[in-house]
DNA sequence: GACCAGGCACATC
DNA sequence: GATGTGCATGGT
């Protein structure tokens, strides 16, 4: 069985056991961005919170939270946890945003990939995953977004063998797989449902709908 | 009460 | 270059 045969198989697999996600859960471009980073490391309930918040004061634009004190920034997205960092990486993204571009998505938007993505992660605070997930969802960039999940469900069914690192994992998803922002998208979210639902880092995987497939492991006992 | 959650930067060895 | 640590809140 082919590496594109197994990618593919697990997509099928994932796709009949949860449907379509219709992701990313956002509305705007800018409000895709600014759950990317409020996202990090943290449950996205947190942060649809810390949105709410944002948007009860009617400043989730790229003016309304540029002219906003980074103090006052901070105590609305509180729910979505390391307050202070993130109100800083946000920030450091709208003085990105306001230097270069004048605080237009659209004129980012006429960007190469390449160097859009090179600009993102030159910013503190933004990194591969952050990036990628800004590329992919907020300007449908055909990359493919690594996640702790897509380490533990790749390394789990043999997809790919540790040590890796992020550029790695992600080679392996756009290589063997056709270069579709519709797949990539569905694919990533289809890989973090089954994170929340089963694929622990302790976890029972007895009920993933993953195992069967040939290529599944013996469940570890850790991960 | 411990563990986990859609990371990242920085210090230290 | 690899490894460890701080950042913070809310659900299970």
């Amino acid at each position: 069985m082919t590496t594109t045969d197994k990618l593919t198989q697990l997509y099928d697999t994932l796709f009949a056991h949860f449907g379509p996600q219709h992701w990313w859960p956002g509305q705007t471009r800018f409000e895709i961005i600014i759950g990317a980073i409020l996202t990090q490391n943290t449950n996205w309930s947190n942060v649809e919170k810390a949105i709410t918040h944002l948007e009860a004061s009617n400043v989730l634009s790229p003016a309304g939270l540029r002219d906003m004190e980074p103090d006052r920034l901070a105590q609305l997205i509180r729910p979505a946890g390391y307050l202070r960092v993130k109100a800083k990486r946000i920030g450091h993204f709208l003085e990105w945003l306001f230097a270069g571009y004048g605080g237009d998505l659209d004129a980012v938007a006429q960007l190469h990939t390449h160097s859009l993505r090179e600009e993102l992660l030159s910013l503190n605070g933004i990194g591969p995953e952050t990036a990628d997930s800004i590329l992919l969802y907020a300007f449908d960039r055909p990359l493919f977004v690594v996640d702790t999940y897509t380490a533990r469900v790749a390394t789990r069914h043999g997809l790919i063998e540790p040590p890796f690192d992020y550029h790695q994992l992600q080679d392996l998803f756009q290589s063997n797989l056709p270069q579709d922002v519709g797949l990539f998208n569905e694919y990533h979210a289809l890989i973090v449902a089954t994170g929340k639902d089963f694929c622990k880092p302790t976890a029972k995987c007895e009920a993933c709908p993953l195992n069967g497939l040939p290529h599944t492991l013996d469940v570890p006992s850790e991960c």
